[in-house]
DNA sequence: TTGAAAGCGCTAACAC
DNA sequence: GTGTTAGCGCTTTCAA
């Protein structure tokens, strides 16, 4: 930084006052100072070009106005939406963001102590849906450092949770395919075998296997193909589906993410089948061209702009003064879903869905 | 944080020793230490679960091995690979990351004024492209504030600036078309009217132009429409474009961004028009998706990542112990693009391109 | 209403 | 090699 610093003892010796009488008019202690030597430190500060030193008050203060967010994957379409809702509540609140990828555990454990070693106020850590182990998240909490969590896998009720839910979502999409006649249901579902485990990719299939057994449908093995949701996996899915020798194919599919979804429509265009006459898709995620695809998607997504604006005010509960000995009470919330209904199902022709579904 | 902290002085009386002898342990000073007090600091470290405070060292050390990145939007696309790219040179050196967002020149002024504050050692603007008054900046660069500009305007060549090669992009773009036989062409710009202006929307724009000129080709303005950027414009341009009565439609596109890009595919699409056959298209950067559009984007893409990277390490360079009161030379650097040729143009029928071309 | 002084946790001369 | 000490810039009792 700058070279030479301009000090609270500058600013009150040139006003002719003592550092406390300068402190106080800095934190607006107005009753404790008159307003002619009010005017003379602030004219004092204006004129040495004075910027108070933050990091010195945190040194006092016990604490940074900072808190860290860590993620798993930056370049994941779900990040950009939650980091928004995130900042928009915490800076009005004066806090900053530090941001860190961590992809596995090891990486965010260095992240929580460097950034512990930097005094953080408290973390959010945004897991996109990496299933892993929370040691050091039970020993975080243990220490009382604040912290929420963003679609994590765990149990523990003793920690800030936020969830999507997925499962339902999932379901309720492929229910989607049921109702409009489909019986023949198919999907690309995520890295549902990879270690560690992705919770979403998982409680998605589960999802899709959930409301063809309630509705009595057989699930067939060979159309249960992942696309480790990626654009390539997704695309290579499609054409693993499509290569299966005397088979049917799926006269739906269910695709577990956005992404996915929109390389599948690549694969299939490529192969002359049309959607949605040949084949009908629902997908789950709603990134802003999910709008603009060929044909637009219909999907059914998660609120996450919600999620984030819900963790930053967890976080600032328990940030706030008083809060400090004693935490508030820990908070499990799992959001709902939206359907939005566009074109890759073709036109929705039954009713019952309207509790979910957005105007689009 | 934490309440009761652990300093180096219970250390110290732990280990029996001094706090300048744990400090010493602390930063690795080893000659300053014999091997058995080491080892009895360490043991005593590890038993009270010591954590060194970041922000007490800050103090006096007078650097917070901190870097601020303000940008204008997290929402776009180019931001990902960007930050990542220069998390991946910065984390390694020990920097951590404050991310804020800044829409406009007011939101940048308070983001320095609070960064500033938090003693942040450095800084990476990266405006997406939006025109706007420097001063602040100059100022910055007056206090000798470590930064780095990405795609900012400014003819100043005293600050260090990382640009893309819009211009020459878009130009060699629309060659591309021309040389494929098209001599019709239209564009869907970015926000070349609006205040304040943007700077890539402005010389992608003059690209075009320049190419009609040099190929003595006709410019037609109705159709030059301008897309805002967005995936809306960009679908409302092309049926602004088609729209317009007793008028022939341009044989090929030069759409200045992949999000346009995207959403004039399905307007096309929807109008029945064939890309490339009846319409060819071009778009600039690259995002993931464009591989997997319908038809698949041709596209000039600028090198996000090596800006992001560039950007990071002249920042190092700045904050290289040595360097604080002597700044390094301001550099300024151009990134050239690179030709993705995938579908929407058609086949690739002539020679030249190989310079720029990548193997896709 | 204002000032003096004790620290917040750590580093860096400088003694020993 | 190890210890003493004086700050880094600020807040905050406690006196005046």
């Amino acid at each position: 930084m700058a070279r030479k610093l301009v000090t609270i003892r500058d600013v009150a010796e040139r006003a002719g006052v003592s550092m406390s009488t300068v402190s106080h008019v800095l934190n607006g202690n107005d009753h404790h100072v008159g307003a002619a030597t009010r005017a003379l430190v602030q004219e004092a500060m204006r004129a040495l070009n004075y910027r108070p030193n933050a990091i010195a008050r945190s040194m006092v203060k016990q604490k940074t106005a900072t808190i860290g967010l860590i993620l798993t994957e930056v370049d994941n379409l779900l990040f950009t939406p939650v980091f928004m809702a995130v900042e928009e509540v915490l800076r009005p609140a004066g806090y900053h963001i530090v941001l860190v990828s961590a992809p596995d555990v090891e990486g965010e454990m260095q992240a929580i102590e460097t950034l512990r070693s930097q005094q953080v106020d408290g973390f959010i850590f945004m897991s996109l849906s990496l299933c892993t182990s929370n040691e050091h998240l039970v020993q975080l909490q243990n220490d009382s450092v604040p912290l929420v969590l963003i679609n994590r896998c765990s149990d523990d009720r003793t920690m800030n949770m936020i969830s999507w839910a997925d499962r339902d979502a999932a379901c309720e999409a492929t229910m989607h395919l049921i109702r409009l006649g489909h019986t023949r249901l198919g999907t690309i579902t995520g890295p549902i075998n990879s270690r560690p485990p992705r919770k979403s990719a998982i409680e998605r299939y589960a999802g899709w296997r959930q409301a063809l057994n309630a509705e009595g449908l057989p699930v067939n093995m060979d159309w249960v193909v992942d696309g480790q949701y990626s654009y390539e996996g997704g695309y290579r899915a499609v054409k693993t589906l499509l290569a299966q020798e005397g088979q049917e194919i799926p006269s739906a599919l269910f695709i577990a993410s956005d992404v996915m979804a929109i390389a599948a429509l690549k694969a299939l265009q490529e192969a002359g089948l049309r959607v949605p006459q040949d084949v009908a898709v629902v997908a789950m995620g709603d990134p802003p061209m999910a709008a603009y695809t060929i044909p637009a998607l219909t999907t059914f997504s998660l609120p996450t702009q919600e999620a984030g604006r819900i963790a930053a005010h967890m976080l600032l509960d328990w940030l706030q003064p008083g809060a400090y000995l004693q935490a508030p009470a820990p908070q499990q919330i799992t959001l709902s879903f939206h359907a939005i209904v566009r074109e890759s199902c073709g036109a929705i022709q039954y009713q019952g869905l309207s509790s979910h579904l957005d105007h689009v």
